[in-house]
RNA sequence: GGCCCCGUAGCCCAGCCAGGAUAGGGCGCCGGCCUCCUAAGCCGGUGGCCGGGGGUUCAAAUCCCCCCGGGGCCGCCA
């Protein structure tokens, strides 16, 4: 590959490497050549003949190439086992376990990948999980790679939805008290509960009075007002089944509260003014969520460098510094009275659009800044949350692996901080979206309190892949069989929630996942397992450079062996992409060609000494490089499974 | 209504941005392979107007235009 580029590139005269390494192809397998280049682009004419003689001859007189030409205006390479075997080997033990990462590195970014920042105020679901695991997958990716990571997790603390869990919380009595009814159940799934209870018990409260106030009047708006109700009422009365005392007692003294709608307003305001009680109420129960989602995290094997509440983004004036330099700003407006930036114009200058990356032809309306009572939206706080990111880390690139539905306050992010002078943070940020997780028949809801929870999801997948150990007939201890699950569940996740391009929404079929159909984590694990088999049994240290490589590197090993030295290549092009499928489908490739040679030649059977040296080597090349990506993917490796 | 994303076998997906060889995988279905390194495996078979139409090009799944279908966004929510 890199002396097929180099060549190209003194011949055609083309600086850019990476150009000529995306077109390099797999040729047709009718074909049979190693390694295939699309030349007709660039030797149009008669010119070209004399570049293209020049291109074949230099590539024969290569000792890693055996044959080179051209058919149909495609350069077709075959390249030389042995002399490749001999590359990877050395390339293998020059990198160590690094092997995949370049030797050197053009220039060390630095890079900020925000992810998950879910809402505490419920346990994390499905579709948070694949914000999980695209997120911690690139930051893997970019650490292997040799770049500098900075993983952060921003807390939303401010704004309605903790204002709801909070007054429920209280009315339920202090952090003890908490603790106390909180018995048995995991803290994110209580709070979760307590949440959907107080949002749908508050909500009934104001239907009420509405309804009484539609009484006389009937008709239409009455029906519909009774109708919605019923439907509160119904929903209410299942949730009362996970707890009855939590729900009698919220039910209780929210009914006695005189406005309960009134009153959640006023802790949204209270909260950000940094009042107490209010504040102290607040982040005990924002912290109590956080508990038991850091529990799930870490079972998903994603940890974060930093926790940022938005909250300390307004209590520590950043907020109202952006407040202020928006006032300062030509694209300042009054918005229906509410302060605001108009962006509509900026939006319009091209340069703009194509440096922060505004797609298409989307229209940008207003940017409302702050309520009319004084309050400020989301989308605020979150400029000045990008602004301390940057300030914090100076970061090349600012990742935010957000929803797809986000797309509009994303790119308004980006416009409000180039508008506000802050053009080198809007630069830098990526708004990484990805699509929903759906599942089949199934519509998730938190303020209803339905939602599938990754714990539950987890846990499901841990039960399915005991169930196949059993099957299997493994008799491995107890605790032994439990962690091989655990590990496989959590990867069987991981790696489907990656597996396809973030921009297409996924459906979680847990009957799909659990079947461990083909391209999955088991499937890696498996091989990674056999791998590891035939070392344990050979007793000896893999990975040993073979002093000879013995004839016959074809067929199947070939296959591999080109794999093996191809990690590099694979890998360099999910990250230069963000593309975390990319690994996947180099890891089921590079799994499928290990298991084709397995049943195809012997390793332990070998009787040729060399020979089996060599093989020996080239099983413990492809478990350093499934572990590797695996690592990265975050599908641990298993001894045995 | 405007805008964004998606549409490739019965089902799921890669390829599309940066056009090139006979469009690749997987699941499913049918049929094979365990006296031998883990059968969560391997082999063979089955299945495609690449949503539809037009255009650009020597060459279109890929680029442009129109249309159809699915999802999302357009809020003093996040």
């Amino acid at each position: 590959m890199d002396l097929l580029v180099g060549v190209l590139s003194r011949r055609l005269g083309v600086v850019d490497r990476w150009e000529l390494e995306r077109l390099v192809a797999e040729p047709p397998r009718h074909v049979g050549a190693d390694l295939a280049f699309p030349l007709m682009r660039f030797t149009r004419g008669k010119a070209g003949r004399d570049v293209v003689e020049g291109i074949l001859g230099e590539l024969r007189e290569s000792p890693l190439v055996v044959r080179a030409e051209l058919v149909g205006g495609f350069l077709n390479v075959w390249l030389e086992p042995r002399e490749y075997s001999r590359r990877v080997f050395k390339a293998l033990s020059t990198m160590g376990e690094r092997y995949g990462a370049p030797s050197s590195l053009g220039r060390r970014l630095r890079v900020v990948v925000e992810h998950t920042s879910a809402n505490p105020v419920h346990p994390i679901h499905v579709g948070t999980a694949r914000n999980t695991s695209l997120g911690d997958t690139l930051a893997r990716m970019l650490s292997f790679y040799g770049h500098e990571v900075n993983r952060r997790f921003y807390v939303d603390d401010v704004g309605a939805q903790t204002a709801y869990l909070a007054y429920g919380l209280h009315k339920l009595g202090g952090p003890s008290e908490w603790r106390r009814l909180s018995q048995g159940w995991k803290p994110d799934h209580w709070i979760g509960l307590v949440y959907a209870l107080t949002y749908q018990l508050v909500e009934l409260a104001g239907l009420k009075k509405r309804i009484e106030e539609a009484r006389d009047e009937g008709g239409e708006e009455y029906r519909e007002l009774v109708s919605q109700q019923d439907r509160l009422v119904s929903s209410l009365a299942r949730l009362r089944e996970r707890h009855p005392e939590v729900f009698d007692r919220l039910t209780k003294a929210i009914m006695e509260d005189p406005d309960p709608q009134a009153r959640v307003y006023e802790w949204i305001r209270l909260y950000e003014r940094g009042e107490e009680p209010v504040r102290g109420i607040v982040r005990s129960a924002v912290e109590m969520a956080l508990e038991g989602m850091r529990q799930t995290l870490d079972r998903m094997g994603a940890v974060f460098d930093a926790w940022d509440f938005e909250s300390d983004l307004v209590w520590g004036g950043l907020v109202a510094e952006i407040l202020a330099r928006a006032r300062q700003s030509p694209y300042y407006t009054l918005h229906k009275e509410a302060e605001a930036l108009d962006l509509g114009r900026l939006a319009e200058d091209p340069e703009v659009r194509r440096r922060l990356r505004i797609p298409g032809a989307l229209e940008i309306p207003p940017l409302i800044l702050r309520r009319s009572d004084g309050s400020t939206l989301y989308t605020t706080r979150d400029i000045a949350y990008s602004v301390k990111k940057y300030q914090e880390t100076h970061a090349d690139l600012i990742v935010n692996v957000v929803g797809k539905e986000q797309t509009l306050p994303q790119a308004q992010v980006r416009l409000a901080l180039y508008a506000l002078g802050y053009r080198e943070v809007a630069e830098r940020m990526l708004h990484y979206s990805y699509e929903m997780v759906n599942l089949p028949g199934r519509r998730m809801s938190s303020r209803r309190g339905e939602i599938v929870t990754v714990d539950e999801v987890l846990d499901s997948l841990c039960e399915g892949a005991l169930g196949e150990m059993q099957a299997r007939g493994m008799d491995y201890p107890q605790d032994m069989r439990e962690e091989i699950a655990e590990k496989i569940a959590v990867g069987a996740l991981r790696y489907f929630l990656v597996s396809v391009d973030a921009d297409k929404p996924l459906t979680l079929d847990m009957g799909e996942v659990l079947d461990f159909n083909r391209n999955t984590a088991p499937y890696i694990q498996y091989s990674y397992a056999r791998a590891s088999g035939i070392l344990r049994r050979a007793g000896q240290a893999p990975l040993e450079p073979p002093s000879h490589e013995p004839a016959g590197t074809q067929g199947e090993r070939w296959n591999l062996l080109k794999l093996i030295g191809q990690y590099p290549y694979r890998l360099g092009r999910a990250v230069a992409e963000l593309r975390p499928e990319y690994l996947v489908d180099y890891l089921g490739r590079l799994a499928n060609a290990f298991h084709k040679w397995y049943d195809t030649d012997p390793v332990l059977a070998e009787e040729d000494p060399g020979a089996r040296a060599y093989k020996l080597a080239l099983v413990g090349a492809l478990r350093r490089v499934l572990g590797s990506a695996m690592r990265i993917l975050g599908v641990e490796p298993l001894e045995r499974m």
